[in-house]
RNA sequence: GCAGGCGUGGUGAAAUUGGUAGACACGCCAGACUUAGGAUCUGGUGGCGUGAGCUGUGAGAGUUCGAGUCUCUCCGCCUGCACCA
């Protein structure tokens, strides 16, 4: 064991002298001497071992800004470096890695505003951060840390968009996008802020372009099925769900004609989830959009109303869109649609209160059970057919279930039964069959930006797009005179000049790189892979080691990347599990969600409102472990929090207490029974609460049992060791230090965590309630498991109850072991 | 509107899942001590009442020997999605 330990003092005994006469917790030199010993001896640094069970904790890795670390990083990191250095302690064998999601926007207009290149900037940022973290002791392994800028990181994230590509799930396709007028600019849809662009505020338009997409909803059914058997706290499931949205139902084809009777050779095509209440359509719509409005347009006798309302909707903003839930819309005069089920002509319309994407852009409309049909329909004085008996349809639609009425064959039938001999009959009629549908998009995939990963292919005037040879991954983000967008709005890329010109992989012609980059969610979609095998330049991550470390144990992060991060990441595994590349089919075992850390007064921390803590004030003037230690007993971890230095000074004094406490340790004596009681019930509480999440009560146990030792004049070394060694992942600087002066030569963070005895648990003696018609009168105290005989005689000698039921009749008593008397009079 | 969650002292919050409501802290009050410190230590602290006691977990009802916890109705707050057919 190194010198360095000791202070540089040669033995323990001299360093003994030293501390002995100091007073005071400083835990400014104690917590960087353990820094720098633990790091000197590379004490979380992780190997696979095989002979040991593996447990891989995971926090959401930080985009490294320029405003370095805020409070609400470490509630996290510290919450799961409490599991891991339990874990660790308990045996396992705990990888705990982090790293940087460095692509990103902020560095992007930080270089357009001072000329600084990303990387540049990104670099100091992430240096900070370091710093940062380091400060605050978390036991990551940094052997394993990377960032989603490094070209040995992306190069693997391009090999995977090839693949993606390979299999057809990446796909060029001219979607609409948010576009910035003032900024030439496709904007991503978290930089729209209330319909408006983030940084210039104009108002932001949808405009069509070319896009890179990823067929994520080819997995939607797998993602919401798959989540069954996962450890995900319940709101992250039902928020997957919702937001996958899946409808099942029944696609439908009414056939269009002319007034005159002509077939026109139309399908409209709609989706509906109630096929069942066809006899009750009146009138039809679609979207403005939608193409059969241009493709019949000769047809129409209203041509200059339809092209008006189509071009007055297209300029609507998705937000007006959905702020104004009033109807309107043009018929479509000249055509009619055929109901299949029942062979009437009815009239078809375009509305913006359909949407062009969802479903087939156009609706069946069933006025008596629909409230936006019936708002529609009483609109237009069109007929309202009730097929649901049971409600009344004169004020409002219907919209509970019933059995059918007005409904040819499907009458007297439930809505089970109607649904399925509906489905038949369009089935066995050709115009219809039963359909899924869901609310999840593809992933747009495309950024007009510089700072992200290139997308490897080029387009070739003969073989269309092809991906770049994998030999040269990675494509490298080239040099670029600016970093502002062209005039047309494409990626900075755009003006790289000769990098743009390449040749086909394929025919070996001229080619084009494709200039648009990744989107932030590309990097951070499989970085919980590399962190298994981070060196690796053959493969993204070996078999071996995916094999050891998959899949994630337990998997802490924001709530905010519920709909995001989590479902692009897990959609992305299965793809490489579909591939043969990854072991498991789902990425993370169990997910658990952080509450923010507000302001004193309950408002957000930031910048403009000038009430951000800087994590780095608090670790010099408290120290780290008060700040974790803090941090952790702030409130229940899964909700929101509110800043508050009194609490902070409250956490400090119970640091200083603990180290004081020290002095009482006297070797020579040995633990009471009740002693070892309050040690047990400490040692219970606080293992099971980390692994229950609730870091603020295994605080509180941690404290209760601090009480309880320092109402004692000397305190057996055992009961002080066991603190120690419970406190250790909390306040793991503090502990290192007075597990070295109770003169050992091991690591307290590399100790056994203590184990209770549940015979020890319990006291001998009980205090049970005793209570008068459900209301307290009085405890008594009793031996454990005392017989009902007894603890009745006991509760029936206290002068209260004596008093309160004489002269009345005793009609029950009821008797719970250990906890209750309740004398019924 | 839909989905999920929440409502407990002056404050942050506990409550072994139906069994002594307010653990643990902050703050406050009273006292002790002093190397006057971001001190420390002792006692008190839900409300009303001198007291025995009464009362108390958003409001109201219900189930129960017993409800913060379960059921119903209402009120208020937060988060996400939102004309999704």
């Amino acid at each position: 064991m190194n010198n360095d330990r000791y202070n540089g003092k040669e033995s323990f005994d001299a360093w003994k002298k030293e501390w002995a006469l100091e007073d005071r917790y400083n835990f400014r030199t104690i917590e960087s001497k353990w820094q720098k010993i633990w790091d000197d001896n590379q004490l979380y640094k992780v190997d696979i071992d095989k002979n040991k069970e593996k447990f891989y904790v995971l926090v959401e890795f930080p985009y490294p800004s320029g405003a370095g670390l805020h409070v609400g990083h470490p509630r996290s990191y510290t919450a799961l470096d409490v599991v891991a250095r339990k874990k660790r302690m308990q045996g396992f064998n705990v990888l705990y890695p982090m790293g940087f999601d460095a692509f990103g926007l902020p560095a992007e207009n930080y270089a357009i505003k001072t000329g600084v290149h990303p990387a540049i900037s990104t670099k100091q940022n992430i240096d900070n951060f370091v710093r940062q973290l380091k400060s605050l002791g978390f036991s990551f392994d940094w052997n394993r840390c990377f960032s989603t800028c490094d070209p040995e990181y992306y190069k693997w994230t391009q090999w995977m968009f090839i693949q993606l590509f390979k299999k057809g799930l990446a796909y060029k396709d001219k979607i609409a996008i948010n576009w910035c007028p003032s900024c030439k600019v496709g904007l991503a849809n978290e930089e729209v802020v209330n319909g408006c662009c983030e940084r210039c505020g104009a108002q932001v338009v949808r405009k069509n372009k070319e896009q890179w997409m990823i067929a994520i909803t080819k997995y939607a059914d797998r993602l919401i099925s798959d989540l069954d058997g996962l450890d995900f706290i319940d709101r992250v499931k039902t928020q997957q769900i919702n937001w996958i949205g899946r409808s099942d139902g029944a696609e439908l084809d009414f056939a269009l004609y002319a007034d005159d009777g002509t077939d026109l050779n139309k399908k409209m095509k709609v989706f509906t989830t109630r096929p069942d209440t066809a006899f009750g359509v009146t009138y039809m719509v679609m979207a403005p959009e939608h193409a059969f409005v241009q493709d019949l347009m000769s047809v129409f006798k209203n041509k200059d109303e339809i092209k008006d309302y189509a071009a007055k909707t297209a300029q609507k903003s998705d937000l007006q869109r959905t702020m104004d839930d009033s109807k309107s819309g043009v018929e479509l005069k000249g055509i009619k649609a055929k109901n299949p089920f029942n062979g009437q002509m009815i009239p078809v319309f375009i509305s913006d209160y359909v949407l062009t994407g969802y479903g087939t852009g156009a609706i069946m409309a069933v006025p008596a059970h629909d409230q936006r049909d019936y708002d529609f329909a009483k609109l237009f004085n069109l007929p309202i057919i009730q097929v649901l008996d049971g409600g009344d349809i004169s004020e409002k639609a219907w919209e509970e279930d019933d059995l059918h009425i007005n409904s040819d064959f499907l009458n007297g039938l439930n809505k089970e039964d109607a649904m399925k001999k509906a489905i038949d009959f369009a089935q066995s009629n050709g115009f219809g069959a039963a359909k899924v549908n869901y609310k999840l998009r593809d992933w747009v995939f495309s950024r007009q930006r510089y700072w992200g990963e290139p997308i490897p292919m080029v387009y070739c005037e003969h073989c269309g797009w092809q991906p770049i040879d994998e030999s040269e991954l990675p494509l490298t983000l080239p040099e670029v005179p600016d970093y502002h967008p062209n005039d047309e709005g494409e990626s900075p890329l755009s003006k790289a000049g000769a990098w743009l010109e390449t040749k086909c992989p394929k025919c070996g012609g001229k080619a084009r790189r494709e200039t648009d980059t990744m989107p932030n969610w590309a990097g951070s979609s499989w970085y919980f892979l590399r962190y298994c095998d981070p060196h690796n330049s053959k493969e993204f991550a070996s078999k071996d080691a995916l094999d050891y470390w998959m899949n994630v144990d337990w998997y802490n992060g924001g709530m905010e990347h519920t709909t995001l991060h989590l479902l692009y990441s897990r959609f992305w595994h299965k793809f490489l599990y579909d591939c043969g590349y990854v072991p498991t089919k789902e990425p993370y075992n169990k997910r658990t969600s952080h509450g923010m850390i507000l302001a004193a007064n309950g408002e957000k921390m930031s910048k403009s409102r000038g009430n951000v803590i800087n994590p780095d004030d608090i670790v010099n003037s408290y120290g780290a472990d008060t700040f974790r230690l803090y941090e952790m007993f702030i409130g229940p971890f899964d909700q929101v929090a509110m800043w508050s230095e009194e609490s902070l000074m409250g956490v400090y004094r119970f640091v200083n207490k603990v180290y004081s406490l020290f002095k009482k340790v006297d070797a020579q004596i040995q633990p009471e029974e009740k002693d070892l009681h309050a040690m047990h019930k400490c040692i219970k509480e606080v293992t099971e609460r980390i692994d229950q999440m609730k870091f603020n009560t295994a605080v509180s146990s941690l404290m209760t049992y601090v009480n309880y030792l320092s109402d004692k004049e000397k305190i057996a070394v055992e009961l002080y060791e066991t603190l120690i060694k419970l406190m250790c992942p909390f306040t793991p600087h503090l502990c290192e230090e007075m597990w070295a002066r109770l003169g050992k030569d091991s690591f307290a963070v590399a100790e056994n965590w203590p184990v209770f005895n549940p015979d020890l648990v319990e006291d001998n003696v009980v205090s049970i309630a005793v209570q008068l018609n459900g209301k307290m009168r009085g405890v008594i105290e009793m031996p454990k498991d005392a017989s009902k005989d007894e603890v009745e005689k006991a509760a029936f000698s206290l002068e209260n109850v004596k008093r309160q039921t004489e002269g009345k009749e005793i009609r029950k008593v009821i008797v719970v072991p250990n906890k209750i008397v309740n004398i019924v009079a």
